[in-house]
DNA sequence: GGCGAAACTGGCCGGATGGGCAGGGAGTGG
DNA sequence: CCACTCCCTGCCCATCCGGCCAGTTTCGCC
């Protein structure tokens, strides 16, 4: 692993909004290891935006506790480890689930997850 | 407003390659200003794959009978509709299933399919 | 022909899951 | 004060899930 060349990781940067792509030119410009792009230039990832869409994700109204559970479920956690990540009860845990379920209009926990990172609620 | 204490940018990593993802993360971690979203955490920006490597899923190499689970099972399929859907019975189903889960080291078919998912052997 | 991989099927069992029922406490806003 | 929502907890129960054991057939490859 020494004889690791270790060449820099090229990242284009495609952002629309100047302030932040201007912060991240910043940021990124500091770190060894890493390098922007030049334009044209072959990248191995990009930067884009992850903007959140007002109307995109406002109209299903998860409660926060309801975001918690919802993360957790999307890491293949169980109802007991969902309890314990969060410091609930697993009747608790599952009466979250239950609500998530009815919400996202899903037959189980693992259509839920489907549903949510489909709709953008949360990133895989 | 001059009092902004500057929040940290919040940027998802959303990277097929296990290694790239790793080095990036790595990289990323220790930069001021910058900081890795929580799975589910809303986030400024996404870092993604650019050019992609054509064999980027090859290294699973899943039978085309799991793949077939696989697609269901993102649906949120019980085992019972897998082996309708495929004309087998829940028996088979499970065991393609749990041949799932070993391949994806996945503790559970919710986790499998967001494994899927993040290494886009299954598009959402 | 032998041999491995893939696909398929069966039974069994402990634990997880989902849905139903019931309630209480905290906070907000009328 | 009362109504409302959110969050939390308890119990019961039918079903599902995941993992274990066992076996079969078909196919391609050496």
């Amino acid at each position: 692993m020494s004889d690791e060349p270790a060449p820099d990781i090229v990242i284009s940067l495609e952002i629309d909004d100047p302030a932040l792509a201007d912060r991240l030119a910043t940021l990124l410009g500091g770190v060894a290891g890493l390098r922007l792009a030049a334009p044209g230039e072959q990248t191995a990832a990009a930067i884009v935006a992850r903007s959140r869409d007002p109307a995109g994700n406002g109209e299903f109204e998860l409660t926060p506790r309801e975001l918690d559970v919802l993360a957790l479920l999307a890491e293949g956690a169980s109802n007991k480890m969902i309890a314990q990540r969060l410091g609930i009860s697993v009747h608790t845990a599952k009466f979250h689930v239950g609500s998530l379920l009815d919400k996202l209009d899903a037959t189980g926990r693992t259509d839920a997850v489907a549903h949510a990172a489909r709709r953008g609620v949360i990133n895989l």
